[in-house]
DNA sequence: GGGAGTAAGGCAAACGGTTGCGCTATTTTT
DNA sequence: AAAAATAGCGCAACCGTTTGCCTTACTCCC
């Protein structure tokens, strides 16, 4: 690909015999220059097709008019979801969006951030890998000028902005639900007990017992490294039980797809002998035709669009004179049979 | 957020009493700076956190290291599969990437790959929207200097850069299986029939035929919109044949899911009284108990990677000696069933 | 001792665009 | 008619870094 010159401001004033300045400023409709001039000046333009270099006024402006998103993974639809609703918002603003993709890798994750610090992004999203333990980037951005917005995994500082969703509203439904069903013998198939993610829904799990005055066993709670054959072993767990559960909420909807497979290879029916709610309501429950009773949505859409509205409100407010923001989006049910 | 001032170059400079020009080749490890005084301004950059700004850099070598991705949509699972390789092979070569999101709509394709033309970006990678049929932008692109590569939905132009994914392969595979069983009713579920995709669904599927001397009907052909009733309209009209198809192929696994529900309805036992082939092969069908005997995966993992190895390279050879690639993956059947 | 060679570093221009401040005319005001 | 205001435009600096070329001061060698 050839390097190909393109008209700069220099060369129109050099071709109408006027200084760069005053062409500088008829393209911006400058007061101070005559109409006839200008008018040259926009029709030299437009004929050698000249367009600003936007790496010069980024350079001068200090400003780049692009935001950056990092996150865990882009093929994770609840990651491209949210990208997309970021994306749309920043268009809308002619903005350009960076993605990052971390992959749970807390030294890609770092040097991503670094990366995009050095392209002096004017704002960065983030949610952070599943093991990043260190938080020293929110300083180093917070010494280069650089807002930061996190969202769904967030770091426990006050001072931060943060969008997340309360998974402990969807929880409470469920329990509440299983509960106005007669179910006594709720299961939870967790994720690994370090993640936060798991953490939220025991803790949510064990309020909704304690609401509806249900006996809490610990043995009706399982974890599975989430994997195929991590999900079978917890589900397998479960029904050996004296009890078996007659209903079970599940970490997300792929536990809930291989677990409702499991199940169904024993013998039992689904929505019959054992009732399922599960956690991120992927669009394809709608297409199946013995979905779980529910799945509770996280809303990545609404979290990504808040994410970055209160991102360019950052940007905007030069001032300081904005709390850190902690926005929580209640999850909520979503009934799929029933 | 406070504007930070950021040490430069010059304040190094006039630290050290040295000029920036010495600053610059010190850190650069330039021969002709002494040891001593390079050692003395590397340790005053790392006091003061010095680092440059790539603004600057970019804006003087014309170079952003940076690559745009523009593509229908990033909540779509091809795609994201797709961006998420492409972002892997930039990030190896410390490149950023862009995305824009035109949402098959044309204006908006072309205002983001304006902005990106704008923005100076080193290359652009592109699905066109389905309704795109303005082809303008490539040699706007082309003026500007700018290497494009497509891919997946690419422009039907002998001189551009193309990845594609051959449905064919994948349909005659998938053919020839169900003629090993015996099937001689097949039919095909395919997308709007003005969709290049659906063309080259129906020209393979066709061709499939006539390789296996199988009679064609074109009754067995059907037509869907892509949405849920649509889809289910569709397997109707399959259905109410004086002799039903005892084997189909659909456009894309979400048409999968809904017939399967449909046929189950209709009393039909899946793999036994009609069999399932599919396009895309989401991950989805690993977690499922019944899923159809098979799905053509396109790769958009290889396809992304491809066309982010033909960017770079063609950002690398400044020469213009690369031919334009036309590279084909042959799509392939991937069985779950049988 | 004088010329050549080399090591170390400075000068200044350049990338493209923006902007404060001047400088000329011309027009308006008194 | 002199003073003041205004319109229209140019000068030059600046943003931060890079780089070709020049300068200075040694060192070396015959």
């Amino acid at each position: 690909m050839k390097a190909v010159k393109r008209p700069t401001i220099k060369e129109i004033a050099r071709k109408l015999r006027i200084s760069p300045s005053t062409v500088s400023r008829a393209l911006h409709d400058h007061p101070s220059i005559g109409l006839v001039t200008t008018m040259r000046v926009k029709k030299l333009a437009e004929e050698l097709n000249y367009e600003p270099n936007q790496t010069a006024i980024f350079f001068k402006q200090r400003k780049t008019f692009t935001i950056a998103v990092v996150l865990p993974s882009l093929s994770e639809p609840f990651f491209s979801v949210a990208i997309s609703e970021i994306e749309n918002i920043a268009n809308a603003r002619d903005y350009t969006v960076i993605m990052g993709q971390t992959l749970d890798d807390e030294q890609r994750e770092r040097r991503i951030i670094e990366t995009l610090k050095a392209h002096r992004v004017d704002g960065i999203i983030v949610s952070m890998g599943k093991n990043t333990s260190d938080y020293g980037f929110i300083d180093i951005l917070k010494n280069a000028g650089i807002p930061v917005v996190f969202f769904d995994c967030v770091p426990d500082l006050p001072n931060e902005n943060r969008i997340v969703s309360n998974l402990r509203t969807g929880m409470l439904e469920a329990i509440a639900t299983f509960h106005a069903k007669g179910h006594q013998k709720i299961g939870l198939i967790n994720g690994p007990s370090q993640l936060p993610a798991s953490k939220e829904r025991e803790m949510a799990f064990r309020h909704g017992f304690a609401i509806h005055k249900l006996l809490y066993e610990e043995q009706y709670v399982v974890h599975s490294d989430l994997s195929r054959s991590g999900n079978i072993q917890a589900i397998e767990k479960l029904l050996s039980l004296p009890e078996r559960p007659s209903a079970l909420i599940c970490f997300n909807d792929y536990v809930t797809l291989d677990v409702m497979k499991a199940v169904r290879e024993k013998g039992l029916v689904i929505n019959q002998d054992i009732y399922f709610i599960s956690f991120a309501n992927y669009p394809l429950w709608q297409h199946m035709d013995n979905p779980p009773m529910a799945s509770i949505e996280q809303f990545p859409d609404k979290q990504g669009a808040k994410a970055a509205e209160v991102l360019f409100d950052l940007i905007d407010n030069k001032a300081e004179d904005m709390k850190p923001q902690y926005i929580v989006f209640e999850s909520s049910l979503i009934s799929h049979n029933f």
